[in-house]
This record gives C-alpha cells, sequence and structure tokens, in this order.
DNA sequence: CGTAATGCTACAGTAATTGTAGCAAGGAAG
DNA sequence: CTTCCTTGCTACAATTACTGTAGCATTACG
C-alpha cells in the first residue's frame, strides 16, 4: 500500500458547474500536470528523476502538482519511495495515450 | 476559408525536446487551454459565449489561448464571426473526449 | 445617428510559477 | 557514530501568468 495524502478539500476550479469534467479539465489544465502523467506512464520515479524528466521544473509546482494528482487518485507515492501511477491514474493514463500518435500526425502537417 | 493568424514563432515549452508530444502537453497544459477545446467540441461559438461557457473568464487569457490554438492549427475564426475548430482540432478533441466518460467513474470513486 | 453585437486590447491587482537554496530522515559505508 | 549520498519536501524572492473591469474599433441594423 502507499501513503495517503490527508483527504483535503483542495477544490478544482471547474467544480463551480458540478460537472466533474470541468473539475478534471482544470486540474489537468495546470502547468506540469500533464506533462507529470506522461512521465510516469511506464515506470514510477523518484521525485528527483521525475524532476529531470520534466525539464528541472522547479520542485515548487511538481510537488503541488503531485499533492494535487495524490488527492485526485491517479499518483502515488510508493512505499520504497518514487512517484508512481495507481490503476485509476493508469486509466487517465491510456485515455489520453493516443495524444502521442496525434502529435506526431500534428507536427507533420504543422509544416515547420 | 478562416483567417489566418501571422506564421508561428511562439514556441511551446517543450519543443526544447524535439518531441511533439511535450509540445502538444505543454499547450494544452495552460489554462483554459483545454476547456476551450472542450466547449467548442460541438458547435462553433462567438468570443462572448465561449467567455459564458468558459465561467467567465478573463478575454485576456482566453484571447491569447485561442491565437495560441489558431496558430497551432487546432481553432480558426470563422467568416462570419465565432471561433470553431479545425478538422485537426476536432481530432485533437475526439482524442481526449473519452475524458468525458472517465471523470464520471472518477468522481464516483473519488468518494464524495 | 443610436444601439447592439463582434473580436480584441489596456491595465492594475492578484495568484501561480520559477530558480536557487536548503532541511530532515534514511541508508550505506567506514 | 561520523561522513556521504539520496530520498521527499519546503522557503523565499523574482518573475511571469491570470483575473476583473473597462473600453476601443468595426460591422450591422434600423
Amino acid at each position: 500500500m502507499a501513503k495517503q495524502t490527508g483527504s483535503k478539500d483542495r477544490r478544482v476550479r471547474g467544480s463551480r458547474t458540478g460537472r466533474p469534467v470541468m473539475a478534471l479539465l482544470d486540474l489537468l489544465g495546470r502547468r506540469w500536470a500533464l506533462r507529470i502523467l506522461w512521465e510516469l506512464r511506464d515506470a514510477p520515479l523518484t521525485s528527483r528523476a521525475l524532476r529531470t524528466a520534466c525539464d528541472e521544473a522547479s520542485p515548487t509546482v511538481l510537488q503541488a502538482r503531485l499533492t494535487e494528482l495524490r488527492e485526485a487518485g491517479f499518483v502515488e507515492l510508493g512505499d520504497g519511495g518514487g512517484y508512481g501511477l495507481t490503476p485509476l491514474g493508469r486509466e487517465l493514463g491510456e485515455t489520453f495515450m493516443p495524444l502521442h500518435r496525434f502529435a506526431e500526425r500534428w507536427r507533420s502537417k504543422s509544416g515547420d
């Protein structure tokens, strides 16, 4: 089992509408959130390794996102250290994994 | 045809790695970006209508995101006014449309 | 002209992010 | 038990992004 963050009520912006997608969209629309899930897709990473994978993003935001993502139930801190996706987080990952393929086609259409 | 924004040099953060996903992840990981795509999924909206749909988000950011999204080729400003998704933008939308269903399950698991 | 809609911009205040530094705790030698 | 290294995590000032409110230029309809 993994450590649990105390259940806080850090509300997500989109919650106001009551529609869960909005909450999710808001949560994922924060800096480094999508990227973190992406980097964790294959295997767990230690906080330092994650930082390296994320272009040396500042530990402050990373830590903030990690906390939010943990409270959302997408990410967990393993016993032996290292952040990994929960089963739910893995599902989420698979949901937007096709983004990878899309991005490739995007670049080719995008000129550059 | 729709208006075109001048050619792009607004670099996206993730581009540094050369991997297109990173660029995409960075672009979509900005405030209101995902939400805008989401709100446009069905039909085009005028800038004002979009603002309303997005919880009265400030026009400054909306305009900024809209410009970025247009430069990326996901959104376009129609002749008769109103923002809509390009074919490419629609593809992108479909890519993370399953997020909707996921969000529902997320809420139920999320205890609340 | 008056009214209303469009896309879009200015600008001050506030919140989020960056970058650098460092702490406490846990091993693994020595 | 001290030294060294790694872990997750925090402090804090500087910078950047976003918010909220106001308003401009343009177009269209009487």
